[in-house]
DNA sequence: ATCGGCATGTTGACAGTGTCTACTTCTCAT
DNA sequence: ATGAGAAGTAGACACTGTCAACATGCCGAT
């Protein structure tokens, strides 16, 4: 019988959420790369081996925290959206909600990069998220919050219904582009200015072509 | 003295060429991450550490091996600008330029995922290639390809040139978002079909929106 | 109440990686 | 011809993911 016992009891008994706390404390820091499962074990207080108790193998774990990541959009996109100081004339509304959504993804990428890129990387064996996960605080993913506003635009007149098939293609692509090459592309040491430059460029363009 | 010297000399020769085509083929087949120091210094038939002679390190032939997928990029464009059927009207040939750009671009993601990634997969010390870095033929980057297209569109009336200044921020990130969203992103198993229509839906949007 | 099954966590091992230091071989300009 | 330096080798270390064997202790059936 032990004396004066360890505080830490032999089971963890939330192991797993604090193994994805870990990975995403990783991803924050250093990106997908980082998350690695010695390294959350050893945030846990746990051996390497206790992982795989909870995650078949490291993609899984990236897996669950890429989910995360993708939730912390869809919450900055619901934000932005929230905070907007409420506009009568419904089609401002309407604009200005699709506006929010994408500046919210790219502040989004420019402010948490690690996160931004975890978010996009789930590895190959899984398709991508399946519903209710890396959703917002109303349920709804980044892409279904993209495609709500552009409802709201057919709704008020600014988009044509026969364009609205396929319109998040557009939108989403240009914004994640952006993203894109801001973050990881040849793009990647614009200044400031430029970026919002560069920005209100793309979002004019897919505003002007939808 | 040897009596039966190995035909392999002391001296590679050509060592670092070597590990940049064994680093092509690993990133054909299985993107950045697989561009490995060792596994490339056993295709080219030398010691793990010959390659320290060549590369500072890891990152230092990964963007070595970058810079050609790049130029690989840069020749298809130019390959599919080649191929195009001469047009009488200035204007509908320019404009069937600058979609051959866009869409040898969603080729080469589609038919060279592994390269396509590798492009973009630059090490952060690295801004991005200097000049003469990663072009074709015609000593043109992709990025340059897409301006000289832009201009074009100007020379023949199409495009106004006040929007000219910073169009091809919003051309690439819609066509580069699309190729990521397909390759790695949540529209990985869209069916072909279906990626086509998204394609056309981009390009359409782009084109009304410059 | 207790006892055993089973989920949970640990230990140790292996192969693979990047990178360091020390060493060997060979080329080429003097 | 020779020796300095470029090019390649050998071995080591720390780190990773993953496997197999083992230890622990919770919880329900008895």
């Amino acid at each position: 019988m032990p004396i004066v016992t360890d505080a830490r009891p032999y089971h963890h008994g939330r192991l797993r959420e604090a193994l994805v706390d870990a990975g995403l404390a990783l991803a924050r820091a250093e990106g997908p790369d980082a998350v690695v499962l010695r390294a959350a074990s050893r945030a846990a207080a746990v051996s390497h081996n206790a992982a795989y108790r909870h995650f078949a193998d490291r993609d899984e774990l990236l897996r669950a925290v890429a989910e995360r990541c993708m939730s912390r959009l869809a919450l900055v996109m619901e934000q932005r959206q929230d905070a907007l100081e409420p506009d009568p004339d419904p089609a401002a509304r309407a604009l200005s909600r699709i506006d929010a959504v994408g500046r919210a993804y790219l502040e989004f990428a420019a402010t948490e990069p690690g996160w931004f890129r975890t978010a996009f990387a789930v590895p190959d064996k899984v398709n991508s998220f399946g519903p209710g996960e890396g959703v917002g605080a109303r349920g709804l993913s980044p892409y279904a919050l993209l495609g709500a506003g552009l409802d709201d635009l057919v709704e008020v007149g600014v988009l044509p219904a026969e364009r609205r098939p396929g319109a998040e293609y557009a939108a989403w692509s240009a914004v994640h582009g952006l993203a894109m090459l801001f973050n990881d592309g040849p793009l990647r040491d614009l200044p400031d200015t430029e970026r919002a430059v560069a920005t209100q460029i793309v979002l004019d363009v897919v505003a002007r072509g939808l």
